[in-house]
DNA sequence: ATGTTAAATGAGAATAATTATTATTTAAGA
DNA sequence: TCTTAAATAATAATTATTCTCATTTAACAT
């Protein structure tokens, strides 16, 4: 995992080099995905901030993830059920396994991923840009808890 | 690629052994499903019975779908863009290359898979259940169409 | 410091995908 | 053929996301 506060700096830095505005609102938004606890939906994130900052909208949430996504500095993570999960912290292509009891999600590092990756090419012929890989299983904790 | 003309069966069968009726929409609905070429949406679905059934509503793609997959019979792909799209042929976890130029999905043989299953078990002490695994790429032929 | 201006925000309306409702139809067994 | 619970069509309701627009403000110049 990489240290929360490099990543706010680099996130707001990008955005200055871009040209917009460094606002509290847009600050506290940056703050909570460079630390990515969870990777946390649009909700969570919103509901954190209004603690403070009560008049905070919706849209200025979804509005700044479409901007930095467009920076490449957040990973969207969107499921089936349609609630979409976000990584600021490490903003690129990963591996992760999530646990279908407690929902859980960590990052695993797989030394084998690149094999994997060069069975794929040579397989497929396909040049490979990036990638979504998600396994879902039942984490040790939630096992010791089953009777 | 299992038969179509096979999982077609399957799932009707599987349907009639849990007490459900077989309506002509539902066949029309379940042969798409069975074949699942490039693995169409429910607008993809609902457009290419139209034309047979013009008054066959989308509630009904909706609702026949929640079914099949409540018995296991098709695999739902979500996407970040809320597109999801169905594979009622190859109902169980297995990983895509998606082109992002021509959208095809491929659905590639990887040996390796099994050996990043155990790094993944060992190191995460996970018991792992499924998985979604999509690769993004280019394929040869648009590949070749680039100047 | 103050003024200027384009960008950002808040609040609520609009949109789109999915799910629920209800009256009607129908598959399947008696 | 009859009966009945399940399925359907049409549309309303719901929900997540995006858009609109009036207002505010960060950043820069003076």
């Amino acid at each position: 995992m990489a240290d929360p506060e490099k990543r706010f700096e680099t996130i707001i830095q990008k955005l200055r080099d871009n040209g917009h505005k460094i606002t509290p609102q847009r600050m506290a938004i940056i703050k909570i995905l460079a630390e990515s606890k969870c990777h946390p939906s649009v909700e969570d994130i919103h509901d954190q901030i209004k603690n403070n900052f009560s008049t905070m909208s919706l849209a200025t949430v979804y509005r700044n993830i479409v901007l930095i996504k467009s920076l490449g500095e957040i990973l969207e993570l969107g499921f089936p059920d349609g609630s979409n999960r976000y990584d600021g912290n490490k903003p690129y292509s990963h591996p992760h396994i999530i646990c279908v009891k407690c929902k859980k999600i960590v990052d695993p590092d797989l030394d084998s991923l690149e094999d994997l990756k060069n069975e794929l090419a040579v397989e497929t012929n396909f040049k490979i840009l990036n990638h979504r890989l998600d396994f879902f299983g039942i984490c040790s904790n939630c096992m010791a808890e089953e009777v």
